[in-house]
RNA sequence: CGCGGGGUGGAGCAGCCUGGUAGCUCGUUGGGCUCAUAACCCAAAGGUCGUCAGUUCAAAUCUGGCCCCCGCAA
């Protein structure tokens, strides 16, 4: 007898989980965030987990609002043995966590309780965390406060940024589920309280920590650089007016031949790099307003013909 | 009708406003220099200027349509 689920969540994220149950248990129905305005023309869009619910003939809910009696009422009404909730961007009420037989479940991407909140990828690599992981909890009414059931751990490199750290946890989440499902539905997992002591909290990431303070080291900015990547991205603005987005970087432990100033865009051996407070920072891929992605060596290259030349002064923090 | 930038030899850019010889940096190829080199010097190849139409004696450059790429915003 195949689990009865229901599922709930929104962004990319969710969607490797939500295959996993599609393929491996009954899904009789899905929550997701209503269809919103996006891109270019503000085109409306549904989101990734209601398009592939849809294109699987499952039934799509997108309340404004799903903690409202009416709603909690046509979730009774599915007797569903779990809810799964994977980011679907709702705080959810007592009375509708309390609807499924065995209880509602919260795949989250970090190793709890470290980093609760919204945005735990991008403030694990922020904060040079060596490794980071997907926790499966039961939900409670506090946010991602919930008794631990599983945890899996995966290392943070060098060269990972919020968006491979992502994906990665996205497929692990989805490995996780049914073990999780099957396992509380058995009784073979013990719920470990968290540890209160231990809880950090990630708020959410805004626009403006795009502008980086160029006064940091250069490996803190690397930590930026990786951590916000995505977004919100990291930009440089020269007083000139050049707004370039740094795509991707390294820290350097080189020193140019003439000593620069913090803040300086200037190049050495063919490399574009930034004086930082302490330390230089390579920048490897940029990108220009209203221009494609392109490497350091083309950035120089195309000065030439604009009749540009280094160093270029940034604009200080916003 | 959300705002905006861009499509020019293999790459990144300039030229467009003020129509009339295709420019810069890099790469490629050949040669030179050097113990040697990603360095330096010389030379060469390589472009129907996104596409279609219009204006004009003449269009990369002006006008209109279409295709594609991207930034903001969401």
């Amino acid at each position: 007898m195949k689990l009865k689920v229901v599922f709930m969540g929104t962004p990319e994220f969710s969607v490797p989980t939500l295959k996993t149950l599609i393929e491996n248990a009954e899904v009789i129905a899905v929550y997701s965030q209503p269809d919103k305005p996006v891109g270019r023309g503000l085109k409306m869009q549904a989101s990734p987990v209601k398009q592939l619910a849809l294109a699987h003939g499952i039934p799509v809910f997108t309340p404004e609002k799903i903690s409202t009696p009416e709603e909690t009422e046509r979730l009774k009404s599915f007797a569903p043995d779990f809810s799964v909730v994977v980011a679907y961007g709702q705080i959810l009420r007592p009375a509708v966590i309390d609807v499924p037989q065995y209880g509602t479940i919260n795949i989250h991407s970090s190793l709890l309780p470290r980093w609760r909140g919204a945005a735990p990828i991008q403030w694990s690599i922020l904060s040079g965390d060596a490794e980071t992981g997907i926790t499966t909890m039961m939900i409670a009414p506090k946010l991602d406060a919930g008794d631990i059931l599983l945890q899996e751990k995966t290392p943070i490199s060098a060269e990972d940024t919020a968006e491979t750290v992502h994906d990665r946890l996205s497929e692990m989440g989805a490995k996780m589920i049914l073990p999780t499902l099957m396992g509380l539905k058995a009784g073979t997992i013990s719920r470990k309280v968290q540890d209160e002591s231990q809880v950090v909290y990630a708020h959410k990431l805004t626009k403006e920590m795009e502008n980086i303070d160029w006064t940091q080291s250069s490996r803190d900015i690397d930590l930026a650089v990786r951590a916000l990547n995505p977004w919100p991205g990291t930009r440089i603005e020269t007083e000139s007016g050049l707004k370039i987005k740094i795509k991707k970087g390294r820290p350097v432990f080189h020193t140019p031949g003439k000593a620069a100033n913090p803040g300086e865009l200037i190049s050495f051996g063919g490399e574009l790099l930034i004086q930082c407070g302490s330390g230089v920072y390579q920048i490897l891929e940029l990108q220009e307003e209203g221009k494609r992605a392109i490497v350091g060596q083309d950035f120089l290259n195309g000065m030439q013909g604009r009749g540009l030349s280094l160093p270029l002064r940034l604009k200080g923090k916003a």
